[in-house]
DNA sequence: ATTGGTTGCTTAAACATTTAAGCAATTTGT
DNA sequence: ACAAATTGCTTAAATGTTTAAGCAACCAAT
């Protein structure tokens, strides 16, 4: 314990913290400013400082446990060993979880991140891209609006390592992670079509995101080859929730033939499962129920829901590992990665057609 | 323009972006650096630069899109308008919440946020901290563990603006927002003793966290109040999820007696519906159920859950507005403010007790 | 006609580091 | 014995700002 047993007089307590300097260090050790700093930066051997002084300078260092100043270094390198995120909301329960993991990752291999959420707000979206800019951030990973094309290539093509995670954006060539949910959404209304449901609709919002679009198209693939009509619901994703819920509430109302519906995105789902709630229609008896996503309210819901599911550990991981490789390679091979993950429908009792007397159509209570 | 009009041989793009600094505006319009810095700080008039020439500054910058490199401003002024943002999990969806919540009121005001995930471990959160430093943020907004005392008061101490909040820590003096939780536990078991459960029991973590020791004194509280003992299971939090289940699954099996349960955080509720479920046993039927926070899950499970609601618009905006105030108020005040909140029973069927057979205890509906 | 006060700007130090270039002293080669 | 190469370190420029201090030029007043 440094502090003194008796607390003397009022000490100006932050002179206590006198910030040590690499000057300090030079100036105890007798030696220049620069051996320190190449000490430090790893570079003893290849500029030729002796083993004896290399050894000295750090030992005074974890002695003294002097930090360089990162402000310093990285205006003087360029580099702040900062990744910037983006996501679409971090009070999400997938991009919260993906922020999660990449933080993680990230901080294993030395670098920070520092988060932002666009809310779909193009015009806010363009600000935190150059405020990222702005804080010298080394790497973007970007889950973006489409209206932001024009600044993310400005990026690229400035070299800058980015990385474009859950969504692309068109005619913007860059790493890039995504999920196939062209294959999940497929497959998903494939199932509740082996299931027997027979009118199945598809919520989801009303955005040109590229990932929307593929899910969009997946389910209308497995349709068509059904020989069976698109049910879709956009919804704007502008509004309050309640809105959103009673957006949904129409569409089932006016839909009465309507037996399941798939809903895009994980809140889709959420707020699918209040409006089926208002409306007093049972899971899966009155209705089958899929959601993109999975969490612990459709894992534990009564019944549990079906949900396409997302590898949120294979993202964060491509993620950084495509990111990194960009910023640590030497220089840029002028090749982009493109990753592709597959998806997992994990088949729960929503989506399950209970076996019933005859066909239940339009079964009322 | 400088660009040649004719474009050349192929340019490197990268030149394309030339970053232009204060040096470059200056030398254009023939002023000095210190004037064009003076104007664009707003210094023009309390240092005598001429509303003409100001002016000059102001639209040629302005013209040219110049922005100052913030790395180098922050290095001179020691400000990085940046806050340090600590939070358990920021997976877990009241701190996600609430770091969304944050994060839109202090880009409102100019600051950004940097988050990281503590996950109850003392030693990354100390190695956190330590990077906060080293990052030079302004401000400390800090939900952290026990274990942490000496890094935090040294900080305090050292005259940065720290602001606690979720929880405290014991024998630091510091400005904090925090929930009654002791009250929030304590009319939570008032309202499942005024239903006629007569064996209740509390699920929390082996903790000394100060919310969670509140919440269980409240719990404490409303039980002697009314003669009875009190059933307590502490999960240990450095374990699996699907361990906590099976650790409630066994002490929800070993007091048979029980016939409703609290649970102190919004996760280990929802691991107690899972433990349920697997138990078979219905809610509330059988078991009554409240949770501390409320989520998607918990309102719309079924039944709804009762929940001790967090006021996360409040929460956010006193952590926001007492570090802002820290920050920007002249020189330190030498007042500590600790705000308390009052957090809000939303009572829902899952504690609703069924009039069944048997005298219901104490006034029905 | 000198002093004193403004006005309107500039000079230069400071922030804390990295790193290319340089320079004695020593070792090696012929 | 002398040139060349190597060793082991230092000097100083560079990074892009902010801001205290300074300095001409002009004006007002004695």
């Amino acid at each position: 314990m440094k502090e003194p047993l008796v607390p003397g007089p009022p000490q100006n307590r932050s002179e206590l913290k006198k910030k040590i300097l690499i000057h300090d260090i030079a100036r105890h050790l007798d030696v220049s400013i620069a051996t320190v700093s190449l000490v430090l930066n790893g570079k003893a051997k290849e500029k030729r400082i002796s083993d004896a002084l290399a050894e000295r300078v750090l030992k005074y260092v974890a002695e003294v446990g002097y930090k360089p100043n990162q402000l310093a270094k990285s205006l003087r390198t360029g580099k702040t060993h900062v990744i910037g995120l983006m996501v679409e909301d971090i009070a999400n329960a997938f991009f919260a979880k993906i922020a999660a993991l990449i933080e993680k990752k990230a901080l294993a291999r030395g670098y920070r991140i520092i988060y932002c959420s666009t809310n779909n707000d193009v015009a806010q979206t363009r600000d935190l891209l150059a405020m990222f800019q702005e804080r010298h951030v080394d790497g973007y990973a970007l889950a973006v609006p489409p209206g932001v094309e024009a600044e993310v290539r400005a990026l690229v093509q400035g070299g800058k390592p980015v990385v474009l995670f859950d969504r692309l954006l068109p005619d913007v060539l860059a790493d890039a992670v995504v999920v196939d949910g062209l294959t999940g959404m497929y497959e998903a209304t494939r199932h509740l079509l082996a299931q027997g449901f027979s009118s199945i609709a598809l919520v989801t919002l009303h955005s040109a995101q590229t990932q929307l679009l593929a899910r969009w198209r997946g389910y209308g693939r497995a349709l068509h080859e059904h020989g069976l009509p698109e049910l879709v619901e956009e919804v704007s994703f502008q509004q309050e929730p309640e809105q959103i819920v009673q957006d949904i509430e129409n569409f089932l109302r006016a839909n009465p033939q309507c037996d399941a519906v798939l809903f895009a995105t994980n809140y889709l789902g959420a707020h699918g499962l209040e409006a089926l709630n208002r409306l007093g229609r049972r899971i899966p008896e009155h209705m089958g129920f899929i959601s993109f996503d999975d969490s612990d309210l459709f894992r534990l819901y009564y019944p549990p829901i079906t949900v396409v599911a997302q590898p949120m550990e294979l993202i964060a991981e491509s993620v950084i590992n495509t990111l990194l490789a960009a910023l640590e390679g030497s220089g840029p091979p002028g090749r982009v990665t493109q990753t592709q993950l597959a998806p997992q429908l994990l088949v729960r009792q929503s989506s399950i057609r209970p076996v019933g007397p005859g066909p239940p159509r339009e079964g009322g209570p």
